[in-house]
DNA sequence: AGAATAAGTGAGTAATCACTCATATGAAAT
DNA sequence: ATTTCATATGAGTGATTACTCACTTATTCT
């Protein structure tokens, strides 16, 4: 009991606990990490951006790959693979709507954590599964219902499902992780207009059909 | 004129020539770059893998990221880049398809080549520069007036280039740089069947539109 | 308040880094 | 054969690396 009165008086006064400090050196090894890459970043650079000691960093993370793992950790990613469940949806085309503005938005904000883990992840075998079961492995598993159910209810192609998510999410990816990297590439203004685009494109096609 | 005969001679004892030994550095550096990155390379490393003493290197390249640079250096990715001339294509679809399969043959030739190149184009300038000009500036050179003429003749819908390009290439990168990263994401027995693919979906889109 | 425990520190460590340079090698010219 | 010269070598350089540990500081327990 007392404990906790402890515990509570250290947030309220300023002081930090052992788990902000950790929280401190992991959001400072992303940035650095995301600016330099993981071998070009220095432990010593880490500390220093979090405000800590080196040896701090030694005691939360017995190995500077253990820091990358903590990074990159489920809980971080949490918000990325996680579908605002508030929002109801009933058609197939519905749904894809709404995943993608979510997703576009989720990317925006953590671009550059999405694209460490795709560079990293031909690095580092347990980045690559950490990204594959996390982001990929989920998103497909939320999509494939709908993708199903606009099948059977004639508003999608028959077409097949991992060949066709695999183009969407290169769209979505492409967008998400390039548009900013390459300047003029995305001349849309917001959001919403891109995935307007890319929802266009993934359900029309470029072709002209109704030549009659 | 000795001096050609001399040279000759050295080429056919399979003494290297010092040109052969710069080649031989580039091509180990790809390798060793390609598994563990730039920063995870040593200089060590790479001489070791292509065969000569670590002071070799810096006799031919100044820095190791000048290496870097000569490694990425135009030639390597003029294949890349140059579309096969000799195929004369008559209608944008036909030019599509054609595209499609030729960058998609390079793209798994030079996986790991490309796949290095935007995993470090976020950490330096050059790469990046060079990522944009050679492979994105070219490729989008070549496609804009296929694309324009294919809206003019009617053949096309009239969508923004630009981001249809980027949703383009999205789908063909994601193909040729995560097929291989990601097992039991591309199905497809062969290039043909992929690429396939991803033109019906790029020109048709996913919906079914002849509800009349 | 004082003892016990946990957390933080930064100088120190061996290993490794990119890079240098005096020396060795071998081919071309005389 | 001898000299000339470009090229190749690898031990050596200081700087930096991830990581340790004896010590200080802060927090909790009695």
């Amino acid at each position: 009991m007392k404990s906790n009165q402890e515990t509570q008086l250290r947030e309220i006064r300023s002081k930090k606990t052992p788990e902000q400090r950790r929280q401190d050196i992991i959001d400072a090894s992303l940035k650095i990490f995301a600016l330099k890459g993981y071998s070009g970043s220095s432990t010593a650079e880490i500390a220093h951006a979090a405000g800590v000691a080196e040896g701090t960093i030694f005691r939360h993370f017995t190995t500077k790959k253990d820091l990358l793992i903590a990074v990159l950790e489920p809980k971080v990613l949490d918000g990325l693979i996680q579908l605002d469940q508030e929002y109801r949806v009933d058609t197939p085309t519905d749904f894809f709507r709404r995943f993608l503005r979510n997703r576009l938005e989720l990317l925006k904000e953590n671009a550059s954590l999405v694209r460490f883990m795709f560079a990293e992840a031909q690095y580092h075998p347990e980045v690559k599964e950490a990204l594959f079961k996390e982001i990929l492995g989920q998103g497909i598993g939320i999509i494939r219902p709908w993708f199903e159910k606009g099948v059977e209810q004639g508003d999608f192609r028959d077409l097949p499902f991992l060949p066709t998510m695999r183009s969407f999410m290169g769209m979505v990816m492409f967008y998400g992780l390039m548009g900013n990297v390459f300047q003029g590439f995305s001349p849309e203004k917001t959001i919403e207009e891109a995935a307007d685009h890319i929802l266009d494109l993934f359900l029309h096609g470029l072709a002209l059909e109704d030549k009659k």
